[in-house]
DNA sequence: ACCTGTGAAAAAATTCACAGCG
DNA sequence: CGCTGTGAATTTTTTCACAGGT
């Protein structure tokens, strides 16, 4: 078992939100214990969508591919790279860890065959904007874009924006108010 | 020049947010017109602290290491990358773009002889915690964390963390609330 | 005795709407 | 006329605090 304090400790957060939050889903807690770890844990999966597989098609293999296709989180949560494409002809035709590297021009082909739901947007800004309308066009339900421009996509299409300067900028601005502070 | 709308519409919000947002840290617009660019640019950059270099230390090698080593945007705004360090005897001693790659015992050294206040934390989580508290005695201000873990650290050293499967989950979390809808 | 679930209160963020300047 | 800057109104989020199970 686990209270809602505890919870919050690891979160950052206080208790009292952490049951606000719960309870909007149902109360699946235990009045003076808290709550039970597996039933929790297996409740949060199905709010997040992750007791099904996810069909994932990577585009873009330069550097930001390579280090999301490595990463363990995301097979572990059911997040499948069924592809990996690229534009560039010294990539297409390679492959990591058993998955080839195809040319972009065969996205609707692969999203078609494979059934991607999904599609990592791992390519330069002024590459970005054509992808996406064609992984939207081609059926894609959610766009998890790693360039710095907003997409504009039809209704209906999920997009996630992650900003990796944003995050060194905040910091940036924290430390500059202390600094002000002096 | 350009109107808040214009700038709402870029950014994904509305014009009464963007002059609020701007008007906390005074008035800089022209009644009329709108903002001009280059003046606004400037205080932005202000604002966010990048007007003066960061001397940044980048620990861990990995593929997300690699990444953002080579991510253009974090030079284009100031933040240098002057040192590169990491536990694997295979990595120490070799170099990427000049930047030679540290065993990261040197790390309170280099922190210290190369004025380091910020560093990029892209180790696997349970190596996060001792470098983390290892960087903010040496004396670091802020700590850019992707490992996906809660640091615990002394008051005074900000901490931002980026959790890429946090995003896919939300995307995951999204797609599942259309398919409930339905 | 302990800890959830939740109304009620408080605080924060967003939107409205318009006076005022260019 | 156009668009900012900003009080006031509204909505959303967070915190408080406690009734009610275990």
């Amino acid at each position: 078992m686990v209270s809602s304090e505890a919870l919050a400790e690891r979160a950052g957060t206080t208790g009292a939100q952490v049951r606000k939050d719960l309870s909007s889903f149902g109360s699946f807690g235990t009045r003076g214990r808290g709550y039970g770890v597996d039933p929790l844990h297996a409740r949060i999966r199905e709010i997040l969508g992750l007791t099904r597989p996810w069909q994932v098609a990577l585009v873009g293999a330069g550097r930001i591919g390579s280090a999301l296709h490595a990463y363990p989180h995301f097979r572990d949560r059911g997040f499948r790279i069924v592809a990996i494409l690229d534009m560039d002809p010294a990539k297409i035709g390679g492959a990591w860890e058993g998955t080839p590297i195809r040319d972009v021009g065969e996205l609707e082909a692969v999203v078609g065959a494979e059934s991607v739901e999904i599609v990592i947007l791992a390519v330069p800004a002024s590459a970005a904007q054509p992808l996406a309308e064609r992984a939207a066009a081609a059926g894609v339900r959610g766009i998890l874009n790693f360039a710095p421009v907003r997409l504009r996509l039809p209704e209906g299409v999920e997009v996630n924006n992650v900003n990796l300067a944003v995050e060194l900028e905040a910091l940036s601005h924290a430390l500059s108010l202390e600094d002000a502070r002096r």
